[in-house]
DNA sequence: TGGTTCCACAT
DNA sequence: CAGTTTGGAACCA
């Protein structure tokens, strides 16, 4: 018979000497199951230049005492492959079980003989190997199993494949989230009960609600309260097993909720076995005491890793903090609880329990929503890469970049290279090579300010180009000139063979452009575009990231020359485009990686387009200038310590918009050690500079300075932030906030690592720190305005007022009284 | 400035 | 063919 199904979790099994690969998942009628399927690992061997008939004889005769069993060679067969552009034969060696490959390579590479794909975990391998994406309807041909042993129907599949790339509309997902006892913030599962469990689900459309705790008080309707912590513990399981989701979500789940839940259950002799196979939770370490949490049948998406390795990049958050990235992406905030009381209202307050259990449910619902909004974010970089999700979300860049060319290289008949051993990986990591070409900008005001930039400039060169290590000084072009590289002349790329990477690098890049058009059309048509979004951001991602692969040390298809190569391409680029811009008589004022920004000084904008237009002509087909932007208005203000006049600060400057909104970039308004009245300052001045009101910004700027001076600026405009960073009695400097946070901490409030410090300078003598304040304890006249004069204010704005020529030195020399001070 | 140390996130 | 030590910011000389 035939089943359909959503597969999510797999792993493998070795029963009777025969390897089975397993996949967990779900039917369309709603049926979780397990679906098993046959297949022997294997590694390759290189065979060439080796005396093939003495190899196969001694490698089918390998027998290594292991654990169980001897790792065998079950058979071996000749192939032809791909490796890094050359093609060669290779054996595959079959091995008897998964855990036999790695010990049989070894032995065949002690022979002296080279082994390649040894170290492919055997589920990526058997995914890639079947061209099977997770996620998405899977069909597979066999039969039901007799079984008592799993808590779900076994099928047995002689064949599995994937048709259709549909995916399940209406995944079943469970948040959960516990509160814990902890007297002041200790994590500790030894010693510290779960308080609360909470969770979170929407199952056909209604609300799932539940918090479990074991102290009896007057609670809402969705509390349940159980007589201890081990009965928590049953339920919980229980909670679980009866509400059957695919997906298991959470924040820092990996990290706390799973192996305390783990941790604790053990303690108590509670068999947590809700693993489809009656196992419990599995808990690995992973790299730097990070832990990866599982159960077996589910997939478990810990939204802190996807957010915090992948989707995060682009967000704008302090921290990877729940409550920072759901109001980020939610425009929810955790609820204002203090979690610090939470041990002392346990023991001495149950009837003001209910708002912390309200608090824990909540927390379940920001992740809920958090998983909810981002699946097909997670969905569409399982299929990219086509590995598990629990897998693709917890990846880094690189690893993500490698699983995608690994999925790709089966169809091109490529053998992964070797990882690099740990003598080469240090070598990598001491070369380094020139990045990308920034132009000094000459401090000013500038009008009609035109900006280009190359589209997706590194991936499109790689690709244009036929960068990486395949083509890399091939013998056959030598002597092309189009092949070398332009300020590198000692490297050239093939130019006859088109390679693999580049080849499945323009793909994404295509593939990418595709969508975009759908997007377009889509919005035209008022359709929901999100799921082409996400598919949009995982290819630019993918693609953006080839270039970091290529020089980042454990890469497979490491190749510091085709990423040397790649900002060589890039510097070329950009400064030809200067060139041509200023030959065609525009002045270049800025220019940045893959941007230039140039002045139509008179000229129109048709002339502009015209240019780009040009440019495009000349580039590869890959390959685009495009127009980013045309400004009214931009400035560029000096450097810092540098003559104000000439040395213009590079990445930084501010745009006018037609719209007359601002497009800032570097400028200090958006960081947290500057007082609001600070950012406010600057970015209003660098509006009305840029509409050309300078007086009415150093009017602006001396009225404010008045209204400091009379004290009617409203504290909350004067509050500095810096953040504790560590232990406070570690410190040894006294920074304000250092001394704040003791007066802090003195007062009884909890201070440690993390918190946020507010203080506010107010008047009188002495060193700053002896004048900075808890905010709370300032008067309104307190505050030192010649301090926010100084340090806040004028520093804030100088740099924009020395543009227009207010930068005589003396000013600035002298004290805010008489200095620029004086001016206002 | 570069080398070194500390810390992610959760209660 | 489950186990690895990660990477960015803050600090310090």
């Amino acid at each position: 018979m035939q089943l359909q199904f959503y597969p999510y979790d797999f792993e493998y099994k070795v029963e009777e000497g025969k390897t089975f690969f397993y996949f967990y998942g779900r039917t369309k009628e709603g049926q979780k199951i397990a679906v098993k399927h046959h297949y022997q690992p294997f590694f390759y061997v290189a065979a060439d230049g080796i005396d093939k008939k003495q190899f196969e004889e001694r490698v089918l005769k390998l027998s290594l005492k292991a654990g169980i069993e001897p790792a065998q060679v079950t058979s071996i067969e000749l192939v032809e492959r791909n490796l890094l552009g050359k093609k060669k034969y290779f054996y595959k060696v079959f091995a008897n079980y998964p855990k036999a490959v790695p010990l049989l390579a070894k032995e065949v590479q002690n022979w002296g003989i080279s082994t390649y794909e040894k170290d492919i975990l055997y589920a990526h391998r058997y995914l890639r190997d079947h061209n099977i994406t997770p996620m998405k309807e899977v069909t597979a041909t066999g039969d039901f199993l007799q079984n008592q042993w799993m808590r779900v129907p076994v099928f047995a599949a002689e064949k599995v494949e994937q048709q259709k790339m549909e995916t399940l509309p209406d995944w079943r997902i469970l948040a959960i989230d516990l509160e814990t006892y902890a007297e002041k913030r200790e994590i500790d599962f030894k010693n510290n009960p779960i308080l609360m469990a909470g969770f979170y689900g929407e199952k056909d459309g209604k609300e799932f609600r539940k918090v479990i705790t074991w102290k009896n008080a007057v609670f809402p309707e969705y509390v349940e309260v159980v007589a201890d912590e081990a009965v928590l513990l049953q339920r919980v399981k229980e909670v679980i097993l009866e509400y059957a989701p695919d997906i298991l979500t959470g924040y820092f789940t990996d990290g706390f909720d799973f192996p305390y839940l783990q941790a604790r259950a053990e303690k108590h002799g509670v068999r947590f076995d809700l693993g489809v196979d009656y196992s419990g939770f599995i808990v690995n370490q992973a790299g730097f005491g990070e832990r990866e949490s599982k159960i077996k049948g589910f997939l478990h998406l810990d939204m802190l890793k996807f957010i915090r390795n992948i989707f995060g990049k682009d967000l704008d958050v302090e921290t990877y903090s729940l409550d920072a990235v759901s109001k980020q992406l939610l425009n929810h905030q955790k609820h204002r609880v203090e979690i610090d009381q939470l041990s002392y209202v346990w023991n001495n307050h149950p009837e003001r329990l209910a708002e912390y259990c309200a608090y824990n449910l909540h927390d379940c619902f920001l992740a809920y929503k958090l998983c909810e909004k981002l699946l097909p974010d997670m969905i569409e970089f399982t299929s990219i890469v086509g590995l598990p999700t629990f897998d693709v979300i917890r990846m880094r860049f690189s690893k993500l970049v490698e699983s995608y060319i690994m999925k790709r290289a089966m169809e091109f008949g490529v053998v992964a290279p070797n990882k690099p051993e740990n003598t080469e990986i240090s070598q990598r990591m001491d070369e380094s090579i020139q990045g990308a070409f920034v132009y000094e900008p000459t401090p000013g005001l500038y009008k009609d300010v035109v900006v280009f930039d190359f589209r997706s400039l590194y991936p499109t060169i790689i690709s244009a180009h036929n960068l990486g290590p395949e083509g890399l000084k091939c013998s056959c072009c030598v002597d092309e000139n189009k092949a070398h590289v332009p300020g590198k002349e000692e490297y050239w790329f093939c130019s006859r063979e088109r390679k693999f990477l580049p080849t499945i690098l323009e793909q994404l890049i295509m593939r990418r452009a595709e969508i975009k058009k759908e997007i377009k059309e889509a919005k035209k048509k008022n359709e929901n575009i999100s799921l082409l979004e996400a598919r949009s951001y995982a290819l630019k991602i993918l693609a953006n990231s080839f270039y970091g692969y290529l020089g980042f040390y454990a890469a497979r298809w490491y190749s510091l020359e085709s990423a040397a190569s790649t900002t060589a391409y890039a510097r070329n680029y950009i400064t030809t485009t200067i060139s041509a811009a200023q030959e065609k008589g525009f002045k270049v004022v800025y220019a940045d990686t893959d941007s230039c920004f140039l002045l139509l000084e008179g000229k129109t904008m048709d002339g502009a387009l015209g240019f780009m237009a040009e440019i495009n002509e000349k580039l590869p087909e890959q390959m685009e200038l495009e127009l980013e932007g045309n400004y009214p208005r931009g400035i560029f203000v000096g450097l810092k310590g540098g003559d104000q006049k000439l040395v213009g600060a590079k990445k930084k400057y501010a745009l006018l918009r037609k719209d007359g909104s601002l497009k800032i970039t570097g400028f200090e308004t958006v960081r947290r050690n500057w007082s609001p009245l600070s950012k406010e300052v600057q970015k209003k001045v660098l509006e009305l500079v840029l509409q050309e009101k300078v007086q009415e910004a150093l009017k602006y700027v001396k009225d404010t300075i008045k209204e400091l001076r009379r004290g009617k600026v409203p504290l909350d405009r004067l509050i500095l932030k810096t953040q504790i960073t560590r232990e406070l009695s570690s410190y040894s400097s006294f920074a304000p906030h250092v001394k704040v946070a003791q007066e802090m901490k003195q007062k009884g409030e909890a201070v440690d690592a993390g918190t946020i410090i507010s203080f506010i300078i107010v008047k009188g003598k002495g060193l700053i720190r002896d004048r900075a304040k808890i905010p709370s304890e300032v008067t309104a006249v307190e505050y030192d305005a010649e301090y926010y004069v100084d340090h806040q204010l004028i520093p804030a704005v100088s740099s924009i007022f020395a543009v227009l020529g207010y930068d005589e030195e003396a000013v600035f020399k002298e004290s805010s009284q008489t200095g620029l001070g004086k001016f206002f």
